[in-house]
DNA sequence: ATAATAAATGAATTGCTATTCATATGAAAA
DNA sequence: TTTTCATATGAATAGCAATTCATTTATTAT
């Protein structure tokens, strides 16, 4: 997979920062500082995981004076949550050991 | 998100090899062997994979003679890849050279 | 024009994931 | 009960992705 867009796709989902940024932008759009602040990380570190993010069309970006305003794609990004909230419930009810370590 | 459930599962999808076990088990369950023939992989590395996928229950595995035969969970699999093909057909007309490369 | 604020970028490095290779286990056939 | 077939496993390494840190770019206010 690698260099295709299904690898990068994926791995915005199964990065803690990224997964970070997608969670805090559920509520509400936020500038880059605000995300910062909001998921207590480093701004760059915040701004390279924002520019993968969007290049996968995961997120969407507006400027507005200064700041730079990111909003989630909700059609694509709820979608893939609620399934693995769902699978989840229905095959690890117990948040099993194997599931949590490697 | 290390040490977490939801990075182990989206690993399944991001990892190619993982991806191509899966889309083999699309048609129909399959012993080691063959998955390790159709993917054309080394059989330990498929074992490994096989693994990783099983203890996220995106496969199940039952044994048949000295045979161990995965199948996939479909009703996760199939939902989050049909996900992927109406993001990127919406979003990634153009199979930009931005979303293959990094 | 300059300073201040907001964010992006590049390069080096860290840290983890995946693969490889050798070996072990387990079931069935001879 | 030994061999063979099928698969799993462990440890070392290779190969990437993510982070860090210093710096740059861009916008607005003074």
């Amino acid at each position: 997979m690698k260099n295709t867009s299904y690898h990068n796709f994926f791995m915005n989902f199964a990065n803690k920062t990224k997964l970070d940024i997608i969670l805090a932008l559920k509520e509400k759009p936020l500038s880059v500082n605000e995300i910062s602040e909001k998921i207590n990380e480093e701004q760059s570190k915040v701004s390279h995981n924002l520019k993968a993010l969007k290049t996968c069309h995961i997120l969407d970006m507006e400027r507005k004076g200064k700041k730079r305003i990111y909003s989630l794609n909700k059609e694509t990004a709820l979608a893939i949550l609620n399934i693995v909230e769902k699978h989840v419930k229905k095959n690890c009810p117990f948040r099993c050991e194997k599931c949590k370590k490697k």
